[in-house]
DNA sequence: AATGTAGTCAACCGCAGGCAT
DNA sequence: CATGCCTGCGGTTGACTACAT
């Protein structure tokens, strides 16, 4: 968008510090700012840039337009689909989102969701993505299945809180509310969405490259493995989920990101066929 | 052509966590 | 250990633009 004209932030002055649109002048100083000291301290380059704005505002600034690294443009259906995948990891965390997407911001990325799932109208790309992702889930189940029979002759009763399917299970029953409603969110979600982000921080910076979305099967590991005990292993609600991601743990906070996850995620009413479409 | 509505984007605010003192 | 500052994050707001009626 560029900088608007003057809009209606109105260029006031509050505390000496300026808001609103920034001007190509002020984005000059700061881009010189950066390159000569580097990103950081930025409650200092109003000082040193001579800049009327608070360290909020020039980090904001750099960060959300003027770094160069930044992609312009649209958002691709890849990028589409991968921002929904992560969201169903991650849940309303842009900023872990967007380290997975090159190029785009946080607040890029959280626009984005607002403007085209916030009101529940998924795109095409939405639904292949989902689609593809249903499929897993069956897959993964089938597999589960076979390991469990194969596994139940000779083990007996030995409890299947172990197995994880690959996961590191901190519990069975995945958070993973279907409807989008939170699950207990007093409850674990700090815990383990800190102990997602360990476990999958090396999941987060590999991906993104030409084969995303093969790399993005990697952490839909949590996931997927959340979707296998998901309703049907009963939503008692607290839970750790398989990986420890929750993929639920913000949602509960608008009725409106419920009814868009109950939409786009609502896998209890939905019907996977044998060829693997869903719904 | 004028008006209304929805979509998009940039920027703000408040809060929380981390770190230095 | 307590306190204060800085940074980063997520939510929200408001203006502009595009599209529909």
């Amino acid at each position: 968008m560029g900088e608007g004209p003057l809009g209606g932030w109105g260029r006031q002055e509050v505390n000496g510090w300026r808001k609103g649109p920034w001007t190509s002048q002020e984005d000059k100083l700061l881009v010189e700012h950066v390159r000569q000291h580097g990103e950081g301290r930025w409650n200092s380059v109003s000082k040193l840039a001579g800049l009327k704005r608070s360290g909020k505002s020039c980090r904001l600034r750099w960060v959300n337009y003027l770094r160069p690294d930044l992609k312009r443009g649209k958002i691709t259906p890849q990028e589409e689909s991968i921002i929904v995948q992560l969201h169903a990891l991650w849940g309303n965390r842009w900023s872990t989102i967007a380290r997975s997407l090159p190029g785009r911001t946080d607040n890029e990325i959280k626009n984005y969701w607002r403007t085209h799932f916030k009101k529940g109208k998924p795109s095409k790309n939405i639904e292949r993505a989902r689609a593809r992702f249903l499929k897993q889930r069956r897959e993964m189940m089938q597999t589960q299945q076979q390991q469990q029979q194969s596994l139940g002759g000779q083990l007996g009763g030995e409890d299947q809180n172990q197995d994880g399917g690959g996961c590191s299970s901190a519990g069975t029953t995945a958070d993973v509310d279907d409807r989008g409603s939170a699950v207990d969110g007093a409850g674990l979600a700090p815990t383990v969405a800190a102990e997602a982000g360990h476990q999958h921080q090396h999941h987060r910076d590999l991906i993104m490259h030409d084969d995303a979305m093969m790399e993005m099967d990697l952490i839909m590991c949590p996931m997927s493995c959340a979707l296998l005990h998901g309703p049907a292993a009963g939503m008692q609600g607290r839970t750790g989920s398989c990986c420890g991601s929750t993929a639920s743990d913000e949602y509960g906070s608008s009725e409106e990101d419920g009814a868009t996850w109950g939409s786009l995620w609502n896998l209890e009413g939905v019907v996977v066929d044998d060829a693997g479409a869903a719904w």
